[in-house]
DNA sequence: GTCAATTCACATGAAAGAGACCACGGTCTAGTG
DNA sequence: CTAGACCGTGGTCTCTTTCATGTGAATTGACGA
């Protein structure tokens, strides 16, 4: 009986006029067989990382730029057509890719080395050994050829922020001890300013090359949305004007094209869903809606327990703020926190110290969930004024995924 | 009115603790020959 | 005799607490015009 019910079901899906001719094409981890618009990088790393086929350790390289300006597509692709050469000419060259930004992967001096050491075929326990001892392995490991190695470390601005610059430190000096092999390291930043903050020692020997990645203006984001609308979706399902209102959204945003990507994706699979001919520019609207209230729920609903208590008594807050006319809707640190103590006891949880309140609001406000400025109001003190930066209808859902959570019947 | 000192209510830093996870080596135990 | 169970030690890592220090401008109060 279900059977047959659902037999119609697929049918039905099956016969619906899909917009996507190919949707993984935009997908965040598609491999475009050309980049556009970067072939100065291109040039500039290639020209850096060619020594490599003369047998020689090319220089440490850093890339900067903000996020989705193509800085980890360009130096993938780089080192694949390196690696392929490479191969040809019978010359060992390993390339080890690693996202310092992977929770509980490599976001640590340990994990970092370990998971360096996995991608080497070497074998390392998650924990219990000192770090030391993991350098030794790795060291051993790597020198255990004569080759050259490529260390791409991306996100390592996050890396140095969470646990500073021995890495670095240790990683650079690390080809005096080498007999065999020679690493060269490539650092992806996202922030511009990075170097900054490090040590002066570390800094000169790791930015030996320098490559900046300017955003993409709009323009450029045209150009690559359309190349990669022409091969995702059917010819003619893309009304006029989507790709550029999609550009023009994604160039707002710093040039981020891997937004403009997911923005185009997105739009597609709502066009898809509510079984339109074609792709208009509405969808993107709701598109974008979509996009951010997913993020914001995925982000609330995987905080831990005392966030969203935290998170919970800013809306209650915000909300009673708001029916008070006299009050804007700006609250401050000392108020969230008694109604989050009070909070806490309703739902018996153990209530932190406002020291780490302080620091979680920061958090949040790094997440974007809410907006903390520091003010000082003078003779009464110096605070973080806070508002919620989420829009009216993502937070009902919101609290209510938060009240569901702390068993609230309400 | 002007100016520096005061003062508030936190922000921000540094250090250290708690507790979870884990590897390693040594010791104990039970099963085997 | 030996494989496996079971410690104790020492390591990493995250989340917190404790203690200490920093800070921007409204307020205050002294001062001079």
């Amino acid at each position: 009986m279900r059977g047959v019910r659902l037999k119609g079901f697929f049918e039905n899906f099956m016969n619906k006029e899909f917009l996507f001719s190919d949707k993984s094409v935009l997908q965040s981890n598609y491999d475009p067989e050309n980049i556009q618009h970067r072939d100065q990088q291109i040039e500039q790393i290639a020209n850096i990382l060619g020594s490599v086929l003369l047998y020689q350790k090319p220089s440490n390289l850093f890339c900067y730029g903000k996020t989705g300006t193509g800085k980890t597509l360009t130096i993938k692709f780089v080192t694949n057509d390196l690696l392929s050469i490479a191969k040809e000419k019978n010359i060992n060259l390993e390339v080890i890719y690693t996202n310092c930004k992977l929770k509980n992967t490599a976001d640590t001096e340990y994990r970092v080395i370990a998971e360096l050491i996995r991608s080497l075929g070497g074998e390392v326990p998650k924990t219990g050994l000192p770090t030391q001892e993991v350098y030794r392995i790795f060291t051993h490991i790597i020198d255990s050829k004569k080759q050259l190695v490529l260390l791409i470390l991306d996100e390592i601005d996050q890396l140095v922020e969470k646990t500073g610059d021995e890495i670095l430190y240790t990683l650079t000096r690390m080809n005096s001890e080498l007999k065999n092999a020679q690493i060269s390291l490539i650092g992806i930043s996202n922030s511009l300013v990075f170097t900054d903050n490090l040590d002066p020692r570390v800094k000169s020997s790791l930015s030996e090359e320098e490559i900046i990645f300017p955003p993409y203006n709009a323009l450029q984001l045209q150009d690559i949305l359309n190349q990669r609308a022409k091969l995702a979706f059917k010819t003619g399902v893309v009304d006029s004007g989507v790709i550029e209102k999609c550009a023009a959204y994604a160039a707002r945003e710093h040039g981020d094209a891997r937004r403009a990507l997911e923005l185009l994706r997105v739009s597609g699979e709502i066009a898809e869903r509510s079984e339109e001919k074609k792709l208009s520019i509405r969808n993107i609207d709701l598109a974008e809606e979509k996009i951010e209230k997913d993020r914001v729920l995925d982000i609330i609903s995987s905080q831990p327990k005392q966030q969203q208590a935290l998170l919970y008594s800013i809306m209650k807050i915000n909300e009673e703020s708001k029916d008070i006319k006299h009050r804007d809707d700006s609250l401050f640190t000392g108020d969230i926190y008694e109604l989050y103590k009070r909070i806490c006891t309703e739902i018996k949880l153990r209530p932190l110290t406002q020291r780490r309140i302080s620091d979680i609001i920061s958090e949040l406000d790094m997440l974007g969930i809410v907006n903390g400025k520091v003010i000082s109001k003078g003779r009464y003190g110096r605070t973080r004024k806070i508002t919620l930066a989420i829009h009216d209808h993502t937070k009902i859902k919101a609290k209510e995924i938060l009240e569901k959570n702390f068993g609230f019947s309400r």
